[in-house]
DNA sequence: TCTCTATATAGCTATTTACCTATTTACGAT
DNA sequence: ATCGTAAATAGGTAAATAGCTATATAGAGA
């Protein structure tokens, strides 16, 4: 399996999207982590296990505590991947730009066949 | 199930990945889809149908053959999502980049003891 | 209507995933 | 030494996924 695939996979799960989002104030225990899901603690450290293979976070040791920090540095990777594609979904939004301001432009023309 | 987690848990494959970079250079069939790939015609046609539900592609009708084209938009959200942490893996990139030309410094400074 | 071709669907298997509870390990502190 | 707490691991289950072959459907053209 390849670091591009791990990465979305791991972005795949609401839950570890969290995870990485709660990280992005700061590194945290693996306690911290629990508390604001209804999940067990096996549960987390088993997606922090999925983060930390995906390279999306590393850990460190502070007495009995296994701190979590955010890794972004694989989502440069997923970010160019899709920035690959950014035209196209540019593309489709002039063109829903376009439509909005045909309909409008319409709308005024018929002005008394405006709806509410 | 949530739009973002369908798209990029759709990405997540390399076989859908490929299949989305062959359909930005236009659309396609299925039996042109399957072509490049070692793999059974039914097995592309439930590729198809994840990208589909993830809302990245579309299929048209042409006789009997179902066009397959790209909708990229569904992507700006999965870009918008990993970009609110570019400034956490520039600021890594800054490290490195820091890191390298202290090493470089280094490396003048002592010139004789280089490898290689 | 019969046939050919494109694609979808059915039904199967093996693997992976997401969750759980119970237990173990690793420290720190008393 | 033992107790308490943080986190990992073991082991289990149910559901999802990726693949296959075989078959069904839909439309074009003879």
């Amino acid at each position: 399996m390849e670091q591009l695939d791990r990465v979305f996979s791991a972005l795949a799960d609401p839950t570890r999207r969290a995870i990485l989002a709660r990280l992005a104030e700061g590194e945290a225990t693996v306690n911290e982590l629990v508390e604001p899901f209804d999940l067990s603690q096996p549960t987390i450290s088993q997606h922090l296990k999925v983060l930390e293979h995906a390279g999306l976070v590393s850990r460190g040791r502070a007495a009995q505590f296994r701190p979590v920090r955010l890794n972004a540095a694989p989502l440069a990777g997923a970010a160019r991947w899709i920035g690959d594609y950014r035209r196209f979904w540019e593309e489709s939004l002039d063109q829903l730009d376009a439509y909005v301001k045909n309909m409008q432009a319409k709308e005024k023309r018929h002005g008394s066949k405006r709806k509410r």
